[in-house]
DNA sequence: ACCTCAGCCAATGCCGGTCT
DNA sequence: AGACCGGCATTGGCTGAGGT
């Protein structure tokens, strides 16, 4: 019989012959130096972790002592799943008793930890409004300090969570983030997590509690060092000096930049210009449509030719809060590309009272933003009520049939319509989300198909793709964020989506040149289209 | 008869992009 | 800021081919 070598160490499957049954029975008695001759010829004369098949733990030992490799384990080199699962199993055996840790960092069923609950999903963010992640220099003590009464506030409510969580001991894995599961910086302070040192995270509608897996600095730390990187400020020296012009200052942090020159910083804007190499390559190919979009496709072509009623398909978006579902304009346009709605909302006070109650100033910024923001724009009527959105929804002939297509990942915008008008009585004017087509993700998936020579694909946001395929001299290009006519470009992108599901051969000569320039525009006109035509063919004067 | 390995698939988690 | 989605990488389970 040959030496068992490998079934120390890999025991996966368990023979049913009694002799093996045997060999393994002498196996699993044998003393602590037959197991080390086990592991000298199989791991470099090391002894491997007991867990190591169960969590992939490769650390080796020179004994069958395995404090060290706690500290192998914590923040070092497993894999994030891997890791507290392995803690865990280490600390249950050590310490004796059971251990509840956050089911996505365990990456496995462990009941404990769970609140079971049923709370909405705005419930605690109405609770807590103070915790805001940040990535402003100059908040980051009263962020953290904001995480504190937030975990204190959610322990006194959920003292289970206390008990679940307090003493896993896990650690901190530090600032960076993870290069092929290693972690390549490790924690500056070596802090442990618990509900003093980390913001508690809430998830799936309040049904489960978990600790992440940085404590607050390093949290802010990451959090900062992620935003450098996508804004290309990242330093490349450790002592690197700000590369501000003229400035000698040190760099703050791992950026390019010192501290006056960070904080000055605005940001560069997301310019189509810089993809225009790749809107060859994304119109190259025929692109493909599911079942939900030739749907829409084949009721869009039937609209226009006037063989389905004018009311059954609309391009809406609207401009509101998705923290408070508060709507501050509505943009809608039909199959023809005609707008039919474009105003400002004017809410009830009671309804105003309920969106509004227990929200802060710091919670209420957003509202005012938007609000400032579409105060700007010249909206068909200055405010419209509930009650007349619905009348004139109706007068147009919407009804709970009538199918919408958004520029969204989701079918918010409808919902957030629908749950206003009927938050004020006026019900069956909408459909429900299910005749809601999100149509982003279906064109993104089509422009991902075909990367440029670098490898980059053009972005789906509405302020790049939209100028990028129509050109940037069309009326309604760099006219961002305003309801109406974000309604108006979807209605156009799913035009131009059409027409390239059709082999080219079947597409009409010139048809994309056609939809980019409005009627009456001629090739020879050099001059930039104003929004002008836009609001004259919607009826009404540029104001 | 068993082990190792590669390939496939589903589940999971991280990350970037997008929306308001 | 926060929610959500898709892309991508990783992991684990399963299966079959090939080697011992």
């Amino acid at each position: 019989m040959s030496e068992p070598a490998t079934l120390v160490g890999c025991p996966t499957r368990l023979t049913t012959t009694l002799v093996l049954r045997q060999m393994w029975i002498t196996v699993i008695i044998s003393s602590q130096a037959e197991a080390s001759r086990h592991a000298n010829v199989s791991h470099h004369g090391k002894i491997p972790c007991r867990y190591r098949t169960e969590f992939s733990c490769e650390a080796l030992f020179e004994n069958t002592q395995e404090e060290g490799c706690m500290s192998t384990v914590m923040g070092h080199l497993l894999s994030i799943a891997a890791w507290p699962s392995h803690a865990r199993m280490h600390l249950a055996d050590d310490e004796g008793y059971d251990i509840a840790i956050d089911r996505n960092l365990a990456g496995g069923d462990i009941d404990g930890g769970m609140i079971q609950d049923d709370y909405p999903i705005n419930y605690f963010d109405s609770c807590f409004p103070l915790a805001k992640t940040t990535s402003d220099l100059e908040e980051i003590e009263a962020c953290k300090s904001s995480f504190q009464k937030r975990n204190q506030q959610l322990l006194r409510e959920f003292p289970q969570a206390r008990r679940d969580h307090e003493f896993v001991g896990l650690k901190c894995i530090g600032p960076s983030p993870i290069v092929n599961r290693i972690v390549t910086t490790v924690c500056p302070n070596g802090s442990t997590l618990d509900y003093t040192t980390a913001k508690i995270k809430v998830t799936g509608h309040g049904e489960c509690f978990k600790l992440p897996i940085r404590y607050f600095d390093c949290e802010v730390n990451y959090i900062f060092h992620r935003l450098l990187k996508k804004h290309k400020l990242l330093g490349k020296a450790k002592d690197q000096i700000c590369s501000g012009k003229n400035c000698f200052q040190p760099a703050c942090r791992q950026s390019q930049l010192c501290k006056d020159h960070l904080l000055a910083w605005r940001g560069s804007p997301m310019e189509f210009a810089d993809y225009t190499g790749l809107r060859a390559p994304a119109l190259a190919n025929t692109w493909v449509a599911d079942e939900s979009v030739r749907f829409v496709f084949d009721l869009l072509l039937s609209t226009q030719a006037g063989n389905t009623n004018g009311s059954d398909l609309r391009f809406l978006d609207l401009e509101f809060n998705p923290r408070t579902k508060r709507i501050f304009e509505i943009g809608m346009c039909d199959a023809k590309g005609d707008l039919t709605l474009d105003y400002r909302t004017r809410y009830q006070p009671e309804t105003l009272a309920i969106i509004n109650h227990g929200r802060d100033t710091k919670n209420t910024y957003m509202d005012h933003a938007i609000d400032r923001s579409t105060k700007g724009h010249h909206c068909v009527d200055s405010r419209m009520s509930a009650r007349q959105v619905a009348d004139r929804l109706r007068e147009q002939g919407v009804s709970p049939r009538t199918w919408f297509v958004t520029w969204h990942h989701t079918t918010l915008n409808l919902s957030a319509l629908r749950e206003w008008l009927e938050s004020e009585g006026e019900f069956d004017v909408l459909p429900d989300d299910g005749r809601c087509l999100p149509i982003m993700h279906h064109i993104r998936r089509n422009l991902k198909v075909a990367p440029g020579d670098d490898g980059r694909t053009v972005p789906a946001a509405l302020s790049v793709l939209f100028p990028l395929v129509m050109g940037s001299q069309h009326e309604l290009a760099g006219r961002n964020h305003h309801a109406a006519v974000d309604a108006h470009r979807t209605y156009h992108l799913t035009e131009v989506y059409l027409m390239q599901c059709r082999r080219p051969a079947d597409r009409p000569d010139g048809w994309l040149e056609s939809l980019q320039k409005p009627e009456g525009w001629t090739v020879g006109q050099q001059q930039r289209q104003t929004i002008k035509s836009f609001w004259k063919k919607a009826g009404r004067d540029e104001q």
